[in-house]
RNA sequence: GAGUCUAUAGCUCAGUUGGUUAGAGCGCUUCAUUGACAUUGAAGAGGUCAGAGGUUCGAGUCCUCUUAGACUCACCA
């Protein structure tokens, strides 16, 4: 045996695992009913997107990885379910970078054809992805794999769409959206940041009063002045009407109790087509909408000429510049204040009416809450439950349409000569851009040409449309049908992911898989908690929503990975750890174990190379026992080895280790129980370290073949016990061990969880 | 604006329902070792557990306040 652990054969022992079937849990014929006897765990992978190299993030994995492998000793039929994401909106950010790279932009290319160069993309890092989850040495399914974009998946994505129209719960509507003018689509109030921006507040007379705001630029489409009708200053003035400047349109004072008589003047512009309390206010009032910006941030003709196509800070600049030399600029004060920001490009959101597909929330919302609140599902941490809950009761009807391509499309169908008013762009046969209203494209271009070069189109919000793809339209029997081109928000996905990839049918759900029968609701969701919204509670909704029943029995949450000063990798800091490079210096165990090592539950991971470096150091103690005890047992003969421990003999010092070994066998399963790996992985290594080596080996070494029963049991045992830590060592000293005495013939991952020892 | 969390050794962090001299890794000091392991062993230095008050026989652990920081959510001009 070589003097030092040597960590490069990790891959053959992953295959040795992945040959044998230990991955792969056998579904019974009636899994209904074996289910209960035979008590399955599942964890389903919180799909890595598929564009993504791995990260520290995936390496958390591990988690889960851990949990699987000490169930599967237990006896459990054990599933760790795989995947990988199309992620929408992230992988065609990154792909756009790309094109960027080389001069392009998404408005180059029909969207069919854009579609085609992401999936390319796409399919190149997947392979990739995979492979380095069984570097990092995870039991995973691959038999059960599954991509968000295969077939089936979308299917049954599609068929729930259709389920909750027709139950009444998708709805168009022409609301304030968070709109980003450089990613081109709309985005869910979560996928906005929230910035401190420090800024003015500009005092801007109108007429007989001044109003104060934080974006002068929007005065341009502003249909109201609202003041408070408590507010003696401005009482008279309500229901009269005054000019704005710069239109020179009448528009009219409302009163509304929502106004702050303190802030500001106590007069309040009001925008309804840019800003969401003001759009709040003209429906109340039922004030004129005038959207000045556009889907590409530039103004509109809705604005007095000089101002139109400009971006928003260019508008700004010129209405300050206008007011003041109008003598209208009564002050400007330095102000700092809340702004949206795309939380993907960082650039101010602008808030805008657009139409947009909605999932009426309410109904969804209160089975999740009640699921939460009666422990249907647990939370770990026991504080993400109250976190969980105050925001499920405080949800909105959620915006599941993006204006991108990647993704699927939503299934509804326009018919164009229905509704005249749907807005086109497309590239024609000429590969030009072509933008305008089907009226009056409509004998210039076929629709055949249309659909090929189409890039997207705006339907009006009362557009009729159809969710069943069919030959012509059931009102004027038209051919002239066409797809919407919005796509789903990839959480509508993901959301239903452990549902699609245990094969329910939600169409039809007797016709659901015995995989879903066996193992849903799944054991346990890990995840780490930033995407709890996002994504915890989506498939709690969906999970209710669609079979009655939770996806997930707990949901553990933890935390991101941080350097050793505790910030957060990332690639501007430069202190991005990659994983890989890890397993290749130190071992893929190494790794592993100081991710866990000495973490407290829902905290922060440090990674840090010291920490590393000591894992490995203990990985190689680990092996070095290992080899004193062969060395040991190479002195005799190999049939007089055993492991049956002679009672009478024992010392104190024999006594004293299988106490402590008992002890220790105690505390990991209760610990691994409680998800407190970080105290299980410091008790497993100061046991194995401490009382093992440095204490009772030291012991062995004066008393020689005696010691042998207990020094096998004590290393066969912590083998165990490590392994759902650091599998490949284990499993390569117990494999050693088999192939010298020859005391038993089985792998360790699929070996059983010890019990105490009794002398 | 609402909520959550954190403060323990030079650094990064553990400390599971309150119970004897508060722990680990790295770093530091001294010594040892050619036979499992220098990826080692032995010994050691180093903390008024952020501050103040309270509950208790007993508080790093529970409660209140103060200070400092982190994060999440949020349509206020």
């Amino acid at each position: 045996m070589d003097k030092a652990y040597n960590s490069s054969q990790e891959s053959e022992i992953y295959e040795l695992w992945q040959n044998s079937g230990a991955f792969t849990p056998i579904v019974p014929k009636n899994p209904k009913q074996a289910k209960l006897k035979d008590n399955p765990y599942s964890i389903i992978l919180p799909l890595p997107n598929a564009n993504d190299p791995m990260h520290m993030g995936h390496a958390l994995f591990t988690i889960q990885d851990i949990l699987v492998r000490y169930h599967r000793m237990l006896g459990q039929p054990t599933l760790w379910l795989p995947g990988g994401d199309h992620a929408g909106i992230e992988t065609q950010f990154v792909f756009e970078k790309r094109l960027a790279k080389e001069g392009k932009s998404r408005f180059d290319f029909d969207r069919q054809t854009l579609y085609k160069m992401i999936w390319d993309f796409v399919e190149e890092n997947r392979k990739l992805n995979q492979f380095q989850m069984k570097k990092l040495g995870f039991s995973m399914d691959w038999t059960r794999y599954h991509y968000s974009l295969e077939e089936p998946i979308v299917e049954n994505v599609l068929a729930t769409f259709k389920k909750l129209y027709s139950d009444g719960l998708v709805y168009r509507d022409e609301k304030i959206v968070n709109y980003c003018t450089f990613c081109g689509t709309a985005f869910s109030n979560l996928e906005v940041d929230h910035k401190t921006v420090a800024s003015h507040l500009w005092y801007i007379k109108y007429g007989p009063l001044t109003v104060a705001t934080t974006r002068p630029e929007t005065m341009l489409g502003d249909t109201a002045v609202a003041v408070n009708p408590k507010d003696k200053r401005y009482k008279d003035l309500i229901g009269k009407t005054i000019t704005l400047p710069l239109v020179n349109k009448e528009i009219p004072v409302i009163g509304d109790d929502s106004i702050d008589i303190e802030f500001g003047t106590g007069a309040v512009k009001v925008t309804p087509s840019h800003s969401l309390e003001d759009y709040d206010m003209a429906k109340k009032h039922n004030l004129e909408f005038v959207r000045i910006f556009d889907y590409d941030g530039k103004s509109n003709n809705n604005v007095p000429e000089k101002y139109r196509g400009l971006f928003p800070n260019q508008v700004r600049q010129m209405v300050i510049d206008d007011l003041t030399a109008l003598g209208l600029m009564e002050k400007i004060e330095d102000y700092s204040h809340e702004v949206g920001h795309c939380y993907r490009c960082g650039r101010p959101i602008e808030p805008i009416t657009a139409p947009q597909w909605y999932v009426k929330i309410d109904k969804l919302a209160k089975p999740a809450i009640e699921a939460a609140k009666t422990s249907q599902i647990k939370f770990f941490p026991t504080r993400f439950k109250k976190t969980y809950t105050t925001w499920m009761e405080n949800i909105r009807d959620w915006n599941i349409s993006r204006q991108i391509v990647w993704g699927p499309r939503i299934p509804a169908w326009y018919c164009l000569d229905c509704n005249p008013d749907i807005k086109l762009n497309f590239l024609d046969k000429n590969k030009e851009v072509v933008s305008g209203f089907y009226k009056d494209l409509k004998g210039k271009y076929s629709v055949e040409e249309i659909k090929n070069g189409l890039q997207s189109l705006v339907a009006p919000v009362d557009a009729d449309f159809t969710v069943d793809h069919l030959d012509h339209c059931p009102k004027c029997k038209s051919t002239s049908l066409i797809q919407e081109t919005d796509t789903f928000d990839t959480w509508f996905l993901s959301g239903q992911w452990p549902l699609s990839t245990l094969g329910f049918n939600t169409a039809n759900s007797s016709k659901s898989s015995p995989d879903f029968d066996y193992f849903y609701p799944t054991t346990v969701m890990d995840t780490l908690w930033d995407i709890l919204f996002f994504w915890v509670a989506r498939m709690t909704m969906f999970g209710l929503y669609l079979t009655g029943n939770v996806p997930f029995k707990t949901v553990h949450l933890h935390s991101k990975v941080t350097d050793a000063k505790g910030q957060k990798m990332s690639k501007s800091k430069g202190n991005v750890v990659n994983p890989l490079d890890v397993t290749e210096k130190y071992g893929t165990d190494a790794l592993r174990m100081s991710l866990v090592y000495g973490i407290a539950p829902a905290s922060d991971f440090v990674v840090s190379e010291d920490k590393i470096r000591a894992q490995r150091n203990f990985v190689n103690k680990i092996w070095n026992a290992s080899r004193f005890v062969e060395m040991l047992i190479d002195r005799l003969n190999p049939s007089k080895i055993s492991l049956d421990i002679d009672k009478s003999k024992l010392t104190d010092a024999d006594k004293n280790i299988l106490d402590k070994l008992n002890q220790i066998i105690i505390s990991t399963t209760k610990n691994l129980e409680t998800y407190h790996f970080g105290q299980a992985s410091e008790d497993l290594y100061q046991f194995f370290w401490k009382d093992f080596c440095d204490v009772y080996i030291e012991n062995a070494k004066d008393r020689g073949e005696e010691t042998i029963p207990i020094l096998l049991t004590v290393l066969e045992t912590s083998l165990k016990l490590l392994h759902p830590f650091i599998p490949f060592i284990t499993e390569t000293v117990y494999q050693n061990l088999q192939g010298k005495f020859n005391f038993k013939k089985e792998l360790l991952i699929s070996s059983s969880w010890p019990n105490e020892i009794k002398y």
